[in-house]
DNA sequence: TAGTGGTCTAGACCACTCA
DNA sequence: GAGTGGTCTAGACCACTAT
């Protein structure tokens, strides 16, 4: 161990952690003595398993010491898709079609979610997104227009709403999920599948200050995966 | 500002970032700057700009300067699940049942992927998880045998296959995706749905050393959900 | 109460990369 | 070449919590 730097340290004690030096469960070395082994500041010893402690590897409690993740957390992250960006990253030309652009009365699980009276309109949205001439994804959205200063202003004709939203209305925190389901006929049609055919399904919802700012519902053509590493 | 700490010097940038202090895409301050506005260490100030960064906040730079995302990175972060502990959280009793587990030859795509001749057997298993008596996800399985000791002995009856190899193969690399299927006939049969239901599919690879350990699809029943924070 | 991790500081040197 | 972030150090004090 020439070099020491906290990455290499990390890297250390992944693979004695590997190896089984340690209990699965059971306590490492304080970083005191880590620091002392490795002949490097303690703090040095303390950024290396802060790192291993983010991607779940490990567990940290003061006093309690560091203990070995009894099952790992194998831990996936990746990024939200921009629609016009996957579709350009394939190599394809972006565009979009508004296909709807209007107040309505929103189902109740809607109106709950927004914290509306049941008959409230709600600014109601669907985007086909293209891949050169292929759809590609199918988009509902709700939209808190109370949220959401300057719609009215907003240049939906040319840029999607949604990267006007992350570009008006940046930082929100938000909740999605992913699920799979079968198109219905209003959806198979926009992308030009057959009907009950598989579709990868992104559901999510925006929120800034606890106020809902918007709802979608993606419905991405067949062959679309979304990967991750471990 | 009274108490000077990463964690309220994060809140803070992000708050002047949320406010548009400073332009989608521009320059923010230098540590050393804001290291004085603030009336702390560097140090303090370079922790919370790398936490920024590793959200996906702003993008730092050597000499280039800390710059703040045009179309910040939505990262989603969730644990990939254990089909156990999927279950048990809803409060529903876990069981499975192997129905394969032998030795078979496998497709091209999956002896391209173990790096095998294309005639070369590799262990092949079926196992289907229940919530309760109800049908919860089927999975298949190639094993790289070679990339595991002891799974002769391994308690394969009692412990799912799964589980057993998170124990005794732990910290591996793997890919992840997640896309839609259409159940096929074997499929639909063993998670006891209609043809052609939609389903969410799960499909990982498990490499440790660049050799393939084990590559899954798992199908999970029509209500499974992935959720997420961003 | 004592031991552990969490954090801050002041200073230093280095690596990268923009101009 | 010069300015920026990346990192390390040695020491310090504090917050939490197991015992």
């Amino acid at each position: 161990m020439t070099t020491t730097s906290h990455h290499a340290i990390r890297e250390s004690l992944l693979s004695r952690i590997q190896s089984g030096e340690w209990e699965l469960g059971g306590l490492i070395p304080a970083e005191t003595a880590l620091a002392e082994e490795y002949g490097c500041a303690r703090t040095t010893v303390n950024r290396a398993l802060r790192t291993l402690a983010e991607q779940g590897l490990v567990v940290r409690k003061r006093k309690g010491g560091t203990r070995i993740r009894q099952n790992p957390v194998r831990q996936a992250r990746f990024n939200i898709p921009i629609v016009r960006e996957q579709v350009e990253a394939t190599g394809a030309a972006y565009r979009f079609e508004l296909l709807a652009n209007t107040p309505k009365i929103p189902p109740k699980i809607i109106s709950t979610r927004f914290q509306n009276a049941d008959r409230d309109l709600v600014h109601y949205m669907e985007t086909l997104h293209f891949a050169g001439d292929t759809p590609f994804a199918f988009e509902t959205r709700w939209l808190n227009l109370a949220g959401v200063d300057d719609f009215m202003n907003a240049p939906i004709k040319t840029m999607s709403i949604n990267e006007w939203l992350v570009k008006s209305v940046p930082f929100s925190r938000g909740d999605v999920s992913f699920s799979a389901v079968n198109a219905d006929r209003k959806t198979s049609a926009a992308l030009g599948v057959e009907n009950a055919q598989a579709l990868f399904l992104i559901d999510r919802t925006t929120w800034q200050n606890d106020t809902v700012i918007t709802t979608t519902k993606t419905f991405y053509s067949p062959a679309f995966k979304l990967n991750a590493q471990l």
